[in-house]
RNA sequence: GGUAUUGUGGCCGAGAGGCUAGGCUCAGCUCUGCAAAAGCUGCUACAGCGGUUCGAAUCCGCUCAAUACCUCCA
């Protein structure tokens, strides 16, 4: 275990705290996910990449964490006041597929979105549809307790009985008078009593494709109840951390915290709540309602329209990591241009770590930047902070190859580690060459000798040809002190 | 309308009462046959107006602007 000061925002208290875990050496974590019922565009794909980076650290800290995402599969209505159609059913009859043809093709497409951007998988995935019965002993549990009761097959949370024994919005810490001012009066046939109450589980109405046998009838459960059933049965009643979009904040994870407490009576049921920011374009928030929303392949060939060519997934990481996970990150062509640019010195200055060369005195100090990155990460998981002190490092490697600087033996192993563990395990952020084969190699050491013996009988014209060429083929070519190297463009 | 949050140099984006964030761009220099790369140096910063303080981009007040939530969204 590494001795760590790890710090984390918690959103119930508004505060920085030090993180400690119920229990140690183990930490227990969960992040809603996403509901598949349509390509996960790049604003989910950054929540996602801020929790990775959060898996990562933990783990590289030592901790052995458990780490929970769902899959939204069935339930998630239109919209929150409980009305209007489920999203994947709707999304079926509109495709004229099964639900579950719809479930699997937008996991498969969120799966490989994640491993483009090289998120590492959570530890436990579970789907809504696969913990119907969880969820109908959680509706009866909170209906024992008093704090639920059922309506004509339906079965409704008492936002209003609950407020009274419990803090219901803490999590927000907006005032409870306000919030029912401002929704909208029941009508006069609703089955709700109050204006803030939400479905635990909800009657099918006879052309409701997903539904499930339950003692109020047939029916599915309500949005917010798979997340409490499912992280209750995985975590315990209660548990660390709880991610997710900052959106999901005052209705989601509001009812979610009523839901726990009003089953197990366990006033905490997650000790940390974790919040991300928007991706923005233009200032707007990215979403698929407001149709300025890019999915990863867009932005991965440049078909966009606001997007003048392609970016990696690496360089979309990178961007994303040079933005704190709580503040908006705006994306636009310049940015990402930056970060493309930025990235690449990153990687090219991680390729040339292992060849440089010891000297019996370091002039830098590895154990400094060593102490800066750490105390970064520990800082709320400060990736744009790490990552300044990550350049510094990469300015360390091209200064001592160009015998600017020097480093002792053990300095270099030390700063290869400590590059290594930042950069990969912690960031997640690798190389992404194209294909570089032996073949390949050896027939461009040929290129790269013939070109080395023209420069030294001062043909200069046969050499700049040589060089010419391959960068229209598109491979670019630098002379160094020790020799010519290549690399290929994308 | 209510409730929040934010406003940093050409762009992105940290920080946060006194000490160069960083990336990208631009200009100059060093190195190099040239180029590229790399290193060094420099550039118009902290929305506006007041206040607190020896000192504020950082705290307080007001104004302006933007965004988010209150309705589906990570």
């Amino acid at each position: 275990m590494r001795i760590h000061n790890l710090h984390i925002y918690n959103t119930l208290t508004r505060k920085t705290e030090k993180f400690v875990p119920l229990h140690a050496n183990l930490v227990g974590m969960y992040v809603c996910g996403p509901t598949v019922y349509n390509n996960a565009h790049l604003g989910n794909a950054r929540t996602f990449i801020s929790f990775d980076v959060v898996f990562r650290y933990l783990q590289h800290l030592g901790y052995k964490v458990r780490y929970v995402r769902n899959i939204t599969d069935a339930g998630h209505l239109e919209s929150d006041a409980d009305e209007g159609e489920d999203k994947i059913s709707k999304k079926a009859k509109l495709e004229q597929l099964e639900p579950m043809e719809i479930v699997q093709r937008y996991t498969v497409d969120f799966h490989g979105v994640m491993r483009a951007f090289n998120a590492l998988p959570p530890s436990i995935e579970p789907t809504a549809t696969g913990h119907i019965i969880e969820q109908i002993e959680m509706t009866k549990q909170i209906l024992d307790n008093g704090f639920a009761y059922e309506s004509n097959g339906s079965v409704y949370f008492d936002v209003e009985k609950f407020a009274k024994d419990y803090n219901y919005t803490v999590l927000t810490g907006r005032n409870l008078e306000d919030l029912l001012n401002g929704t909208r009066e029941l009508g006069g046939q609703d089955e709700k009593r109050g204006r803030l109450d939400f479905a635990l589980w909800i009657k099918a109405k006879p052309e409701h494709i997903m539904r499930w046998k339950s003692p109020w009838g047939e029916g599915f459960p309500g949005w917010h109840l798979e997340c409490s059933a499912m992280s209750r049965k995985y975590l315990g009643e209660q548990f660390d951390i709880h991610g997710g979009g900052m959106d999901l904040a005052p209705t989601h994870h509001t009812n979610e915290i009523a839901q726990n407490v009003s089953c197990s009576q366990n006033n905490t049921p997650v000790r940390y709540w974790m919040h991300t920011n928007m991706l923005t374009v233009n200032g707007q928030k990215m979403s698929k309602s407001l149709g300025n929303s890019f999915l990863p392949h867009e932005l991965f060939s440049g078909s966009h329209a606001l997007l003048d060519k392609g970016y990696s997934p690496m360089t979309v990481r990178f961007f994303m990591l040079q933005a704190h996970y709580r503040s908006t990150l705006d994306f636009s062509n310049d940015a990402l241009q930056a970060a493309e640019k930025g990235f690449i010195r990153l990687m090219s200055a991680m390729k040339i770590l292992p060849t440089l060369k010891t000297a019996d005195k370091s002039t830098v100090s590895i154990a400094d930047l060593e102490a800066k990155i750490y105390a970064a990460l520990d800082d709320d998981f400060n990736t744009p902070i790490a990552l300044s002190y990550v350049f510094e490092g990469v300015r360390i490697i091209n200064s001592v190859n160009d015998a600017k600087e020097s480093l002792s033996t053990d300095d270099k192993i030390k700063l290869q580690e400590l590059m290594q563990q930042i950069v990969h395990d912690v960031l997640g952020l690798q190389q992404e060459e194209t294909a570089n084969t032996d073949k390949i190699d050896g027939l461009m050491q040929m290129i790269l000798d013939v070109r080395t013996e023209a420069k030294s009988r001062k043909d200069f014209s046969t050499s700049d040809l040589i060089r010419d060429r391959l960068k229209e083929i598109g491979f670019e070519i630098k002379d160094g002190k020790e020799g010519s190297t290549y690399s290929i463009l994308k």
